[in-house]
DNA sequence: CTACTTGCAAAGAGTTTGCTAGGCC
DNA sequence: GGCCTAGCAAACTCTTTGCAAGTAG
């Protein structure tokens, strides 16, 4: 389960043309495992126990990352101080992939429940979890053509 | 089917004198039955898997060749790094996947169209292909447990 | 047998990291 | 002071290339 989000956080990064590092990699990783929510000098320590070379500002250019990327969330507990936390792993979250521009956006929609329902029905096969991209063109790049 | 596409490669490896190696057959193999998008460390790792020893120097001159051979397409995601794609489509078919015995069932489903139509109106997106796993457990599985 | 291909190692292009030194409430 | 960013050389990621060994036709 853990894995499935660092896997789902490579593609990602991989889709939005920014590299694996080992450090963006080690910090996702803490802060899965972490659960809670974490500061940036909290989450600096946490990752220097496994790679003491890892740097303060590489935390700091990493969270913006994550958050960018919408794998993270920052939450505002009060204004000098940041705290962030995964993002809900919660809602199964399916994507557009536009053929165009490359952009990819997340979608939910509760007719997947009507398709697990129908497999059910039909084929007799319990669904535990689904993958589905769709691919095609999004507003602006039709317009361009 | 997918040995059709096999059959199509061959034939047009062979007519462009370029030569039918187990390589090649086995990375286009690999990107039929995944479906997706992949880049090329994705590719190299599935491929690896049936044989080790092939390198990541050969999926990036393999992808290049298919692509000129047209039987790939080249999505560009961003500017430097490429996904690529089997071409060619047919009648769309999903997948069931199952955790137990990893039997896999195709199936469609008209709920896709719907799917299809509410990301139209909720996202104003034009979906051309689609690519659905759906994982969990057939019958025989369930009853076994 | 000959020309095309592969695997390896290493180069290249471009991004990311770790410092150190600031900047901002 | 406490928290975050900037600038830059060095390190690294991803892709391509050169070449000796291997393979298809």
């Amino acid at each position: 389960m853990s894995t499935e989000g660092l896997k789902e956080a490579r593609r990602l990064l991989r889709s939005q043309g920014k590299r694996v590092t080992p450090q963006r990699l080690l910090l996702f990783e803490v802060m899965q495992e972490h659960g809670g929510h974490l500061d940036a000098d909290e989450l600096y320590l946490l990752a220097k126990k496994r790679e003491p070379r890892i740097s303060l500002s590489t935390v700091y250019r990493t969270l913006s990352l994550l958050k960018e990327l919408d794998l993270i969330e920052e939450l505002h507990f009060d204004e000098e101080h940041h705290h962030y936390e995964i993002k809900g792993r919660g809602a199964e979250h399916y994507h557009l992939i536009c053929l165009g521009c490359g952009e990819i956006i997340e979608f939910e929609s509760p007719l997947t429940d009507h398709i697990k329902a129908q497999v059910k029905s039909d084929h007799d096969f319990e669904v535990t979890g689904a993958h589905i991209d769709l691919k095609g063109y999004c507003k602006r790049c039709r317009q361009r053509s």
